[in-house]
RNA sequence: GCGCCCGUAGCUCAACGGAUAGAGCAACGGCCUUCUAAGCCGUGGGUUGCAGGUUCGAGUCCUGCCGGGCGCGCCA
């Protein structure tokens, strides 16, 4: 087993402190790279941020810690005290290559990680509502929702994709009486088609289906069930396609419904019992402001209709009763202002809320033709997101949308998109990897016996790209944590643009294969291997497909 | 009026509180008789919206202002 730089360093440092008797009690034990070479490979600044605790300068401190290392000259080949406290590490070629070793033997498996194992997490997303196609909006939701899902299970969790939905709101009864509408109208009738209806030309399919499937016997049907089960039925089919060519599959749509017959009361009794409820002019009010809160929220309307916070209560308790340890919820900045009371709920009846994540990412906004898109699903001038998968590809579509932080807004200039789409920032992973794929062949095709590079010299790789590569290639499974913690898959993207870097650069300086050199050969489709492996391992977690050749 | 997010190169965006703020695109100049030029090397481009504060250190944290987005319902 060969450690990470980080895992290695961190052991040595906390042996260090032992020995000086040092308590880090919670401060966090973490290494930079540093920018400038000079510095080395990894600093760390617990010298700086234990001085106070310790009383005493921090390089003063840092020196002592330095005196205390045990240093393995084969592996560390620099340590100093710099600038204001720094302790500044260069590790030896031998360590970064080593772990060669490493990539090569977990293949596949390298990058995972055992933080997750034995705990359950429920990852809900999307989650929108079949009254019509998905659009991008949506899209950054589902490709987000997704790729976290992604990290969490490999970081060990068993992860369940969970879609919630309503199907009985005004919403689809609107729905409904739109295709109702639209029937009648193919059968010649004039009608006067409201402006609130839904306004999309799925609409008419779906009213066209109903012609030819039961004729004209719906024409005085009063009863709207037939058109809303007809119109959920095929948009919810209609959302499943998109989301699949995404390679988006969900575990559990979760009817909004199954919570009304009996599960939101208990919460509203429960609730009354702590006495966090009163009624104000016929309504049930939940006292948000004893909890913190701006403002009372209604909870039960005065009609006898519970508001959609109560389901929304009721549903992240049935979350906890299914014994998730981790409970994630992906909603655009519009919902902003709906979880607060839902978590201040939960909190006051016992549940733990540190295990409810909920993760707010900022809209999309499209712009086409170089002016800005409302959108808006009822009126139906909106971009769908299987129009847009049409005109670039999944990989892109999955790309672009995670290539921002969730705190960005994403601009999404559609013209631009299409024209990119063969200088896509995406290409250049894929890319890379396409170009080792195709040196393994080429080397393959030359006769080298490529199945025998486990038993490379890999101790013959001392160039500095080379170096520099294999630095980078073992610093994955740091790098699958952050996104971890962070819950940012662009995290990886980042990461994944220095791998083909340093690739990039290290190909283009030193020929692989070299009929006049097979140990260095060896040496090097080594390092080429293992390259491939974690630009492979990082664009499956991204849902990004791995082109052999390109 | 209140809450949340954003403001960084011409454009789109990065940067666990760390040392000289980085990429891509766009602009300009080089590199293919050898494993993929969807690539590599180089040049130009910045008062990180403004003003204070916290500290060894601030693009990052705090306060106030300016500008943009999203919310603030007995709608979901």
């Amino acid at each position: 087993m060969f450690p990470s730089a980080r895992e290695y360093l961190r052991e040595k440092l906390k042996t260090a402190l032992d020995k000086l008797g040092i308590q880090l009690d919670g401060i966090d034990l973490t290494f930079d790279k540093p920018k400038n070479e000079q510095f080395g490979d990894f600093a760390t600044n617990i010298a700086m941020l234990i001085a106070k605790k310790v009383g005493k300068a921090p390089r003063e401190i840092a020196g002592e810690i330095v005196a205390n290392l045990d240093i393995e000259p084969e592996l560390i080949e620099k340590v100093e005290v710099a600038g204001p406290g720094f302790i500044n590490f260069k590790l030896t070629p031998k360590f970064y290559i080593r772990r060669i070793y490493e990539i090569l033997n977990q293949g596949e498996n390298f990058g995972r990680l055992t933080i997750g194992k034995g705990k359950k997490a429920n990852v809900e997303f999307v989650s929108a509502n079949p009254t019509g196609p998905l659009t991008v909006g949506h899209g950054r939701n589902a490709v987000l929702g997704d790729t976290i899902a992604n990290i969490l299970e490999w970081v060990g969790y068993d992860v369940t994709r969970e879609y919630y939905f309503n199907n009985a709101g005004r919403q689809m009864k609107i729905l409904a009486d739109s295709i109702r509408l639209r029937y009648l109208e193919l059968l010649g009738e004039k009608i006067d088609y409201p402006e609130e209806y839904y306004q999309g030309e799925y609409i008419k399919d779906i009213a066209k289906m109903l012609l030819e499937e039961y004729g004209d016997s719906l024409k005085n049907e009063s009863d709207l069930r037939i058109f809303k089960e007809k119109g959920e039925s095929v948009i919810f089919d209609d959302i499943k396609k998109t989301l699949e060519r995404l390679g988006i599959k969900f575990d559990v749509f979760y009817n909004e419904d199954w919570l009304y017959e009996k599960k939101i009361w208990d919460v509203v009794s429960e609730l009354e019992k702590l006495g966090y409820v009163y009624e104000k002019d016929g309504a049930k009010w939940f006292m948000a402001t004893k909890l913190g809160g701006e403002q009372d929220k209604v909870l039960v309307k005065s009609t006898g209709e519970p508001t959609y916070r109560l389901p929304d209560i009721a549903y992240h308790i049935e979350k906890f009763k299914r014994g998730f340890d981790l409970i994630i919820d992906v909603f655009g900045a519009d919902h902003i202002a709906e979880y607060p009371d839902v978590l201040r709920a939960l909190d006051a009846l016992g549940y733990d809320i540190s295990k409810v994540k909920v993760l707010i990412y900022q809209f999309v906004t499209i712009v086409k033709d170089g002016e800005v898109v409302k959108m808006s699903t009822r009126k139906a001038n909106y971009i769908t997101l299987d129009e847009l998968i049409d005109e670039v590809t999944p990989d892109v579509v999955r790309f672009f949308f995670l290539n921002r932080s969730r705190d960005a807004h994403l601009n999404f200039d559609l013209n631009l998109a299409k024209k990119q789409s063969e200088e896509n920032p995406v290409y250049y992973l894929q890319y890379a990897h396409a170009r080792i794929a195709s040196i393994l062949r080429f080397a393959k095709d030359s006769g080298i016996k490529v199945e025998k590079i486990d038993s490379a010299n890999i101790e013959l790789l001392r160039e500095k790209e080379e170096v520099d590569l294999a630095k980078l290639l073992g610093e994955f499974p740091d790098v699958v944590e952050v996104a971890y913690l962070s819950l940012e898959p662009l995290k990886i993207i980042n990461y994944l643009n220095e791998v083909a870097e340093a690739f990039h650069r290290f190909y283009h300086r030193h020929r692989v294969v070299n009929s006049s050199d097979m140990d260095l050969t060896f040496a090097r489709l080594s390092l080429c291997l293992a390259t491939k492996i974690v630009i492979a391992n990082g664009l499956k977690i991204l849902g990004i497909s791995r082109p052999e050749k390109m």
